[in-house]
DNA sequence: ATCAAAATTTGGACAATGTCCATAATTTTG
DNA sequence: CAAAATTATGGACATTGTCCAAATTTTGAT
């Protein structure tokens, strides 16, 4: 797998390094995952990394189309290796929490825009909002989390 | 037109102030506006209010259904007026120029997920991401503007 | 109108997320 | 292996937003 990532470096013309391998490992055992959260889990990996490192890392992937960046409301921004497939996602307005959600088209833009106002356009992006499973069924208490409330807990 | 507002404000059992009266027509005249370009006209009407309040009152205007908040990447959040439609946003890649799309469908929500992974799903966002026409031309230059680029000409 | 209670606003401190910059370290190239 | 290029580091800084307690304004009932 490390090979793989390597290669995939490579390919795109960049420094195979140990920083960058392990944080393409880990947002992919770790989808939908935190600048943050990627820098402590990289850092079990490798005893350390700057902060900087992660952010440039993650920037430079999904600039390269080898990560791709979502941010929902109220929370950081989200990193997830699954590219190219332009699925979507569901997020809970209580929780915060993000699943994917297949999409019915698979190619990008999967979306007609009704009008494109001379844009050119080269994605749509879903984000389709709601509440989960659990945050449905506890619903009249702890409604409304803030971000502080859902980092706390993470 | 503020007697619309102070209705709108009563309605939802909240006490109407000078703020709140302000806050509700700036962002009818501008619409996909930052809090803090909101602060600056909001100031010119009223000689001067908090940030505090105007996050508090954007934030409570979203929450009563009053406005509603856009977040595209590498940008504050954005309040518009416009509400209860469900239209779309056009966001450019390169400058962030927002542009509203009307949803051909028109309510809530106006897809349907491959899969609700047991969500209750009250609305799917659509945002559209492209180059808009301005950015298609100087192509080659300025591309990538940061949020500080960007903000720098506001 | 007037007053007490409730709601709102204010300002200052603080938190979270992310970027800039110059230098040091590593990786690649020849 | 050494020079050149790229990348990583850390510390300062910017931006966006929230917390909190005190002061002010609005509301509802006389």
């Amino acid at each position: 797998m490390i090979d793989t990532f390597e290669t995939q470096l490579r390919e795109h013309g960049l420094s195979v390094t140990a920083q960058r391998l392990t944080l393409l490992q880990t947002i992919s055992d770790y989808p939908h995952i935190t600048a943050d959260q990627a820098t402590e889990i990289a850092r079990k990996q490798l005893g350390s990394i700057s902060r900087q490192s992660v952010y440039d890392t993650l920037n430079m992937l999904v600039e390269k189309g080898l990560a791709r960046r979502i941010q929902p409301f109220n929370s950081p921004a989200l990193f997830e290796d699954r590219v190219g497939d332009n699925h979507h996602h569901l997020v809970c307005r209580n929780c915060g929490a993000v699943e994917d959600v297949d999409c019915a088209v698979g190619y990008r833009p999967c979306l007609q825009a009704s009008d494109d106002n001379n844009f050119v356009i080269d994605e749509a992006e879903v984000t389709y909002w709601g509440l989960c499973p659990k945050c449905q069924s506890k619903n009249s208490k702890s409604r409304k989390s803030t971000p502080q409330t859902r980092k706390a807990k993470s």
